[in-house]
DNA sequence: TTGAAAGCGTTACCAA
DNA sequence: TTGGTAACGCTTTCAA
């Protein structure tokens, strides 16, 4: 019957003492030494949880200089693409019994700086970034490449190992399936062009058109979410293009928050989806597939860039290595209506 | 011209020596205690920067018995209404220089077992619960109640804070709103009923029906997605409800997430929105302001919820008391065209 | 104003 | 198989 009687605080050393035993044995009792027999290491157990006895993880990390954290570095936990990455290094973490810490800098320098100081502080083994940067107090910390990945967006300094889709070739694949469509007149709502991501995708764009003997239109939006898609295409609608008075017959937006915002937009100039212009995103958001009408769009495997990303970074910090230094992880595009129908195969090899 | 010269590792010890003083000394520099002059904290705060020294923080955790660390526990990051709160969290917490871990239970007790630890073993100092359940490790944990706080989901064990919007009221708000517009047929799609806050909703809704002499409608669905909402409109177009062959002319969703997919399940049946069915949603999520039409909702103040719930639980954690029993936040009508024109004020008093 | 020293609660090495 | 013990790097009390 014996209760987690409240008491102030169990430590190792009450437990040690209350099984007739030293700490050492305690300790390595609790970690499944196998030198420590069985019924001792079941006794002790007992003793541990009617105690309540827990491990001090402060104490613990101290002594074995590990934290058993990782710490993921977005901008800005809302935009409706990270949270499902975070929950894919959240599932792999959590078996492997390291916690997550995330942390939003909202675009600030401070705050970024702040968090990269976790490593330096012990309080993380390592970094996690989505958001392209590594704050600069890491810069020149030795071997900082070996508990540090990135995650969808690369990194320009160093060689920080990398877990993406090969955004070029996704836009290819969007392109091309417009281009299939019959479309001529294609416009390309670009996100910022400091991300290497959106960079990729506008250049991979103009590539295409260009080939395609085609004029590219693209208008280049400051972030990605759906206020600036909804703007972007106002003002894409309103400039007329390089025709004046012309305007797109499709438009392929950087993101699926952008092309939300855009079709809206569209709409609301009495244009119809996709009779008078259709829709490409990017991301493959749930959301899409119910919207009106339906998101054509390329999906951006988010949870398994997340598995992907933990199993590097927390292999590396246990080899103290770096091993791979970029995996490529498969998109896929996804046909639906804001296109009209499809006329090419989903994916090209 | 001193950098940080990558050497093994600089501990408080190296910084006084290079100083000529104690560590003790050091110690109080960094912390600014006002008994070190000026002279001497420059010297050494000149020393630590050109040294790129950075506290061990497990080192002064397990010193001070504090982590100044939260663990926000929650079952889904990515469900749409969740990252916003976080962010929230995340704002007043790094203000004060407090980590924010994230913990997504996914559903299983054992994930939410060894976060409730987490307290435990001292990784955190409090938790925000935004599942409305204490882990069952916490239960017979003295005070309790004191390190942990309960955002937009009450608790029904013990008495812990809460952070919330009434709930009820809300649907009193979204249910007047509908009858206003002339609505007799209306039905609700709630969400999971073990949650008090969606038990909350569905009570009111049923209230408010009684009271008007309408029958209420209610299909109740398991989770508050969008899929999960596209399953429950089509069922309930099929079943017809009271009276067999019925349909409502307006349905509230305990959700905008399941009013987007209720929608869509309604257009595939040929319905025109609002013209033959009406929508309401709750939680005034971004993506409605351009879903089509654009979705009548109630806004919770999500980010707003999360600012709320940091402060109280710092200001508990640091001061050792619970203050507070229950703050309760504005909500909103939001009337967009989902259900037509308006016919009544946006908040009523 | 500064220094010396005693822990905080573990882990892991060395003996036994 | 177990025990003793020295760290881990910091904070803080007590003396000087």
């Amino acid at each position: 019957m014996a209760r987690s009687t409240s008491d102030a605080r169990v430590t190792m050393a009450v437990v040690a003492h209350i099984a007739g035993v030293d700490v050492s044995t305690v300790s390595r009792a609790l970690k499944d030494d196998p030198r420590i027999p069985n019924v001792t290491r079941r006794r002790i157990r007992k003793i541990v949880s009617e105690t309540g006895y827990a491990v001090n993880q402060n104490a613990r990390r101290l002594r074995t200089g590990r934290s058993d954290q990782i710490l993921v570095i977005l901008n800005n936990i809302s935009a409706t693409f990270f949270p499902e990455v975070v929950e894919g290094i959240e599932d792999i973490s959590s078996d492997r019994g390291v916690g997550v810490l995330v942390g939003s800098t909202r675009g600030s320098v401070a705050r970024e700086e702040a968090m990269g100081r976790q490593l330096l502080t012990g309080v993380v083994d390592g970094l996690i970034l989505l958001n392209g940067r590594v704050p600069s107090v890491l810069r020149n910390m030795p071997n900082h490449d070996r508990c540090i990945v990135a995650v969808s967006r690369s990194v320009a300094e160093g060689a920080i190992p990398l877990i993406s889709i090969d955004h070029g070739k996704a836009m290819d694949v969007a392109v091309q399936h417009v281009l299939s469509l019959g479309h001529r007149c294609i416009a390309h709502i670009a996100g910022p062009q400091e991300s290497p991501t959106f960079r990729a995708r506008a250049d991979s764009y103009k590539r295409n058109m260009i080939s395609a003997g085609l004029e590219p239109w693209v208008k280049v939006a400051e972030r990605f979410d759906i206020d600036t898609g909804f703007l972007a295409m106002k003002s894409l609608l309103a400039s007329g293009g390089a025709a004046p008075g012309s305007r797109p017959t499709a438009v392929i937006c950087a993101s699926d928050e952008i092309a939300f915002g855009a079709m809206r937009a569209a709409r609301q100039k009495g244009l119809g989806i996709p009779a008078d212009i259709a829709f490409v995103g990017f991301d493959g958001l749930a959301i899409g597939a119910v919207s009106e009408p339906p998101l054509t769009t390329i999906r951006i495997p988010r949870r398994q860039m997340g598995w992907a990303g933990a199993e590097m970074l927390l292999d590396n910090i246990a080899t103290q290595t770096k091993g791979e230094l970029y995996r490529e992880l498969p998109f896929e595009l996804v046909v639906r209506e804001s296109c009209g129908a499809a006329v090419m195969p989903a994916l090209p090899d």
